[in-house]
Formats: structure tokens, sequence, C-alpha cells
DNA sequence: GTTTGACTCTCCCCTTGCTGGAGACCCTAA
DNA sequence: TTAGGGTCTCCAGCAAGGGGAGAGTCAAAC
């Protein structure tokens, strides 16, 4: 019988830990002083502690390796949670080698010395309602004029203080002739007049970053932001959303307060 | 202004992670009503909440983006740190992928029915003293002889709870004419006659398996655990010992009740 | 003007896998 | 017999928030 102290050191594991494995079930000392409380370990229970720090290293919790410790898990069950383990650890690898890759493209980027001040940020986008009106319109700018039109069709109420947003639905850069939606965000399916539309928005993946400033340079953000899509293996999945989060009427060009939130809907290039 | 839960549903980013954020200095609002204790958020905040967001992404923990986020963090003190990070990130890519292959390798062996009992484990041992005798002797059995050799030179004093062990310093297999060392595990210097030497052994890492019960079983965990050092990428990197953690006098070959500890040296195959 | 329902506040406990410390026993060797 | 280490239980804490209670606030509807 070993004091919990020799079996920590011969099993390089700490008595805090060995004291923790017994409060958890997972490794009763052979034995109790039921005066003293003292923990006896035997030998061979070196043997089930190795089981343990196998199944850690595999990467279970100490919950899980609990339960294939029990009696009565049979050869196949364990099969089956090791390769739902396999899975996991492969989805794991996989998430921090993308981690590794958008670390290491960032870095490229400041060596560059692309001082891109914004930095570029995947969302889960739920789906939400939205109230619209898409047109072929002159320039980009003139989505502006959208959204009287908008406000008119749905009627004054029903606004409230969400941001407004527009979508390009060309697939590239148009000098002219874009076709572009503009709309707000509404509360549910309301009825609107006109050719206002409303819809419910898919839930996205999108790749989004923050332009501070006037719209003049918004170019460059949208530059910086397809390129992070390109170099961390993700491909364009829909049409880009602006989101005009803080801006005043009437619309200027070259207002340095607003805030404007660009949205690329991505998915993983294969 | 945007109240806390408009600025949380704008971000995807969850209420209480907000107030963490304020309470852990990282973000704080734009604006504290000083009366009611609502916090109000303007949106240029939004790109800052980016920029945390992002570092969070690439495995910073939440200190250190503080400290990133201070303002007086130059582009060349930030360029050291996504370094140091991607190294960091390097080696977890690397260390999640050896687990994966613990795993996967530990998987083949379920399929194929090669039911070893006993986990295979690496450890560190740190360095330690001990007192042996090294000789060349008829076969692996014959080496149970020379404890009386050590317990005799060092005097019956020190031999203590701590177990014995033995190392085998040929290279591979011998039938005859095995070198074997032959020692035990003591507290510091002392003192010892006739051949026994009194030695530190290096720390090392090894890969341990528990082997339970007769001797004569002993070849099969042998097998097992060389096995493991191939698949894993580990090269055997010193004399194999073993520790004879539980038997009895005198040695018998097919005692069931025995436990045996076979550590092999190992070092990252290159 | 009021009410109602949605928001927000602070405070506390919970998570995982332990580590560290305090205060009190216990064991063994000199 | 005493000193020193070893061991016990209990409490606190880490990271990065999540869940919920109980109280206070806000805004729109009536």
């Amino acid at each position: 019988m070993l004091k919990i102290g020799d079996f920590s050191s011969l099993a390089q594991v700490s008595i805090k830990t060995l004291r923790y494995y017994d409060e958890r079930g997972l490794l009763s000392p052979a034995h109790i002083d039921s005066e003293t409380g003292y923990r006896y370990y035997s030998a061979s229970q070196l043997s089930q502690l190795h089981r343990i720090l196998a199944l850690k290293d595999f990467g279970f919790s100490l919950e899980q390796i609990a339960t294939c410790l029990e009696e009565k898990v049979t050869a196949e069950q364990m099969r089956g949670m090791l390769l739902l383990r396999q899975a996991e650890q492969q989805a794991r690898v996989e998430e921090e080698h993308d981690r590794l890759g958008r670390l290491q493209s960032r870095i490229r980027l400041i060596e560059q010395e692309t001082s891109m001040s914004q930095e570029v940020v995947l969302k889960q986008l739920p789906k939400q309602w939205v109230a619209s009106v898409r047109e072929t319109i002159a320039n980009y700018p003139a989505v502006g004029a959208l959204y009287p039109k908008v406000i008119a069709g749905v009627g004054p109420g029903v606004v409230g203080q969400a941001p407004c947003f527009a979508m390009w639905h060309d697939p590239e850069f148009r000098e002219s002739n874009v076709d572009g939606e503009a709309g707000i965000f509404v509360k549910g399916p309301i009825a609107a007049t006109g050719d206002v539309r409303v819809y419910e928005l898919p839930a996205a993946t999108v790749a989004s970053a923050i332009h501070s400033g006037s719209y003049r340079r918004l170019p460059e953000a949208y530059d910086a932001l397809l390129r992070w899509v390109g170099t961390n293996g993700y491909q364009v999945a829909g049409p880009i959303r602006e989101l005009y989060l803080q801006n005043s009427q009437p619309i200027r060009q070259d207002d340095e307060s607003y805030v404007t939130e660009i949205q690329v809907p991505v998915s993983k290039a294969s």
C-alpha cells in the first residue's frame, strides 16, 4: 500500500490531482483509513491511472472518462467514443490550423505596412425580417434616394431605431446601372405598399469590417475585406451588404462621423 | 447612442460579454447614465469591439488584448506580440495534430482486436539519485541476483520504500550476456561500497506502460510499448528501464500479483 | 396619465481541471 | 519526546463568460 505522496511521485501526477480524481469518482484509493482519512493506493492502481491519463491525453473530459471506466462499457462502445472523439479532434485541428492561417495573413499585412485600421471578423447572422426596395440605380451613392420609398411603403410607425442597409446584387463593381436594394430591418412580417417587399433574410455567415468616416474611403475597406476573404480560404456567397450604423440627414459623402459596416456573405472555398 | 441590447445584436456579441468587457476595462461604454447605470454605446465603438474580437480570434487572452489596446502600443510592439502568438499557435497546431495521431493509432489498435489492456503514457521524469550495480548477466531474469549486492553496498538503512528498478543497456534484445543494471532510488548522494555506483539519473521523457501480472507476459507489453513509440513519431533515446512496483521475496516469474512499469526514454523522431 | 411588457442593472453561483493556502492532524525517525 | 514532513478538509481562485434572481427603467399602447 502506497501513501498518496508515494503514488503521486511514482505516477508523476500531483497529489491534488489524485484527490480530485478520488472526489470525482475516477480513481478511489484501494483503502482509506477510517480513523485518519489517509488514502492508500495499491501499485496495481497505477494501470487504472494510466488509462485515465491516456484518455485525458486523447482529449476526453473527466466526465467522459468516468463513463468510459465503468465496467459495463463494451469494446464496441469504446470504439464508438473514440471515433466520435476523433471526429471532434479533426475539427479542432482544422480550426486551430485556420486560426494560424488568419494570424499569419494578418502578420503579412502588417509587414506590408498596409495599415488597415479596421479588423475583419466572421459573424453568424441570424435570419431577419426586412422591408426593402430593389431597383437599378445610376450609381452606388444613389441608393440613398430609395429610403424615402421604403419608409413610404411601410408607414412611418415601423422605422424604429434599427439601422438601414443596402445590398449590392451585381457580382462585381459597376460604374453605372447598379442593381441595388435599400431596406430597413423590421420585427416581423408587416404589410407594405408600393414596390416595398417584406421578406425574411436568411441566416448567413459574413465577414464584416467596420468603416469609420467618409464614404469616399469605402473602397479601401472593400479592398481589405475582399482580400481577407480570399487569403483566408473563403469565397463570396451572396450579395454584399452595407449597414449604415450612424449617419445623418441629409446624407453627405464626406461626413467623417459616419460609421458603416460592410458584410460579405462567405462560405468555405472547397 | 445605442443601448446595450442594440449594440449586442448589431455586433452579435452577448450582453453578458459586453458587460464583462466593460468590467475588465476592454471596452467601456461611451456613456453611462449616472442615475440608472444604463450603458450607452456609440456606433463607432463597433470598430473597437471588432478589434477585440479579431485579437480574441487570434488566440490572445483578454488580458493580452487589454495591453494591445493601450494607446502607447506601437505597431512594432504589436508585430512582436503577433509573432510570439504565431509561434505559440504553431506549437498548438502541432500538439493537437499529434493528439489526433495518437487517437488514430489507438483506434487502429482496437480495430485489429489487439486488446492490449495497458495504456501507454508519456511522462516527464525528474532527475533522481540512484544506487546501482551494472554487470553482464546470463539473461534478463538473472538481474534479481544483483539486488543483494546493491543492498550490501549501501547498507540496510537506506533501502526505504522506493521501488527498485533495472536498466537494460543493450541496444536490442539478447538471449544471453545481457548488459544489465540493477538499482534502487535514493534520496541523495550517499556513500556506497563494492561495485555499487551512486549517481544522478538525468531527467528524461519516457513512454511508460504498466504491466500487471507474471513476468512471462512482459514481452507482450514491450511489443505494444515499442510499437506505440514508433507509430507516434518517437525514437528510443536511452536504456529501457523496468520498475518493480510490487513484488515479493523470493522473486518468482509467474506471480500474477506483480506490477511492473516499463519506461522507454524517447525523443521526437526528426 | 397609466400600465404593461421588454430592457437593464447588480449580485451571486456555476462551469473545467485543477492549484495554492490555512489550520489541524498524523506518522516516523532521531 | 519532539521535530519535520506528510496528509487531511475546507476555502478561494484562474478564464471567459452563462444563468438566474430581484429590483429598477424605458417606451409604446391604451
